[in-house]
DNA sequence: TTGTACGCGTTATCAC
DNA sequence: GTGATAACGCGTACAA
């Protein structure tokens, strides 16, 4: 084995008697050679077992074909549900992905931007939310967000507000006398802030009786585990006897919300209804499948990379579009009826 | 805003009054220059705002580093975690990542497999099963895979068998009579294939009644879930009376399974001992908590860039270390004991 | 410690 | 249809 070095251009070109120029052609243009023409560089490269070398092309041409992500972390899993369906996205639109896992940590995170930015991203979806959309939107490069604060950028998000109303009016109409919704404090710009006005908004209209119980939820495992044993401990004493329809804000936490009922009762009790949010696996996986709503990931993924194509086709035209106002997209939920809230779960004992 | 080009080091030159040379000096070996060239290079940089480019630098020196990944699916859990846990490595080895996600489609994963190398890619985890090792090795860039079909390329394990034996181990101090193992078909060279073998020989050498129990698992939730439907009907037949030791190949299906038996009896009997494998978030959110075979994923992706990263420092240097036996390693798993084996869970009704 | 000159592999701009 | 030549932005002998 000599040490072959890459085989390039100029060696193809040599090979075959054409010019760089025409090798070149063959790749991005073939209709402009003869068809024998494109035989005799074809046969040329498997002979010379040619390897392409975008890098070089990406010098060349400017255009690296890359996006950036950053996740806030993948343990959720509808954080990777959706890393997956944006990877998907290579199919269609031919973006490669650099992706980063952030780590809640914003100087990290910034570093990981300064990074992607110096390998000539052409965009980059942001899905962590430790940094502010308004310092997003100072990068020179087309940004959408997903699912988190974006006042400043471009961004595509469920569209949390009807989905509240959904599992309020689903809960509403099983008859439930009080309707609970459980979630941690959110800050009023952030989506999820929404899943709360949604709820309420429902209530007043309805004149529903109801209450909102914030908790802290994000943190650890048991730290949420124990903050909802009090919670469950606080309806079960102020809610006695009354039919209560609670709207859990994430599948995690209505499935264990969920384990605390049946684990005290053996069952899903009939003054219980619950409907959780997200459809995460672990939804249709618990004792009682639970109710939820179902956020459309496939199709949140596909309109973040679709309007950040556009972007990005966009920028490669004028210089001007210059102040256009951040495009938001919605992506409606679905409500998908489980156990917890259609029917009597059959359990023996 | 005029047409402002790129900064390059050539602008940074002319500013400064130096030559290119000194101003990539000031990137990458700044201590050869003096302090005060290294201020007032460092101040032209802010001044004329220059953001650096690294495709040009791969160019000139062939070092992308970049690693390419390509992971089968997301939505189990175990990959987006193992995803997860690589990405992080960053931090340590400074590898930025490419991904795929791959459709269990060969030939789209080998599109890929070109697409990442014309990127010029330094490396590659895989994690895919669906292109076979030998064809994986042929590719002339180092490889390390996790947890599949390995016997050509370097890779990381969990130690399945001894996985397996201490699964087995517990159950049979827990005085079960009868030890179940339920599988899936897997090939005998796949990693998984050791939790049967490991199951099996514990069985022989401590003379204990068993039997492994086959069933399609990985289709879909609905085919899965009427599979176990099936086993546990005809576990129930089969050995009532018998104190009952079930060795689940991973967390989602012994809590599928788990399921079955509490919606049955609304609680876990005494004559069943249930444990899985992965530790998996489900096997602690279930509505008993599972004990389980936990992998023990930070390792297993730590170790995999690891030695993704000697191979590539190894071929940047010689040319030789020609025919190198393919490197395996191995990682320990770790028993965790939860209520499915360890107490009785309390339930009322 | 600093500078010169060339190379990395491709594309773009002209000209033929 | 095809070719020569100059970019693209940076690294690296080699020289000073």
């Amino acid at each position: 084995m000599a040490k072959k070095k890459n085989i390039t251009f100029n060696d193809i070109a040599k090979y075959t008697n054409f010019s760089k120029t025409t090798i070149s052609r063959y790749f991005n243009n073939p209709d402009s050679l003869t068809l024998e023409n494109q035989k005799i560089i074809s046969d040329a490269l498997i002979a010379l077992d040619y390897k392409e070398n975008k890098v070089a092309r990406i010098l060349a041409n400017g255009k690296t074909e890359f996006i950036g992500i950053i996740v806030p972390n993948i343990y959720l899993n509808y954080y990777s549900e959706m890393l997956s369906q944006i990877l998907l996205t290579y199919e269609e639109f031919g973006y490669k992905f650099l992706v980063f896992a952030g780590n809640e940590n914003e100087e990290i995170e910034r570093r990981y931007i300064q990074e992607l930015l110096a390998y000539k991203i052409e965009g980059m979806i942001i899905l962590s939310h430790t940094i502010p959309s308004h310092e997003l939107a100072s990068y020179q490069v087309p940004i959408v967000t997903i699912e988190r604060e974006d006042r400043y950028v471009c961004s595509v998000n469920t569209d949390n507000y009807m989905g509240a109303t959904q599992a309020a009016s689903l809960l509403a109409r099983h008859d439930c006398d009080v309707l609970l919704h459980i979630n941690s404090h959110v800050p009023e710009n952030w989506p999820d802030y929404e899943r709360i006005k949604g709820f309420q908004d429902f209530c007043l209209e309805h004149d529903i009786q109801n209450e909102i119980i914030y908790t802290e939820l994000g943190t650890s495992f048991e730290r949420c585990s124990q903050n909802l044993t009090s919670v469950f401990e606080r309806i079960e004493e102020n809610y006695g006897g009354q039919k209560k329809g609670i709207f859990v804000s994430g599948d995690t936490y209505a499935n264990l919300f969920l384990n605390l009922i049946v684990r005290k009762y053996g069952f899903l009790p009939d003054d219980y209804r619950i409907i959780g949010f997200d459809n995460s696996p672990i939804s249709r996986e618990a004792i009682i499948p639970i109710s939820t709503i179902g956020q459309q990931i496939d199709q949140l993924a596909h309109e973040a990379v679709s309007l950040l194509v556009e972007l990005m086709n966009e920028r490669k035209k004028r210089k001007p579009a210059p102040f256009a106002q951040p495009i938001h997209k919605v992506v409606t939920p679905v409500l998908i009826r489980r156990e917890t809230t259609e029917k009597e779960p059959a359990m023996g004992a």
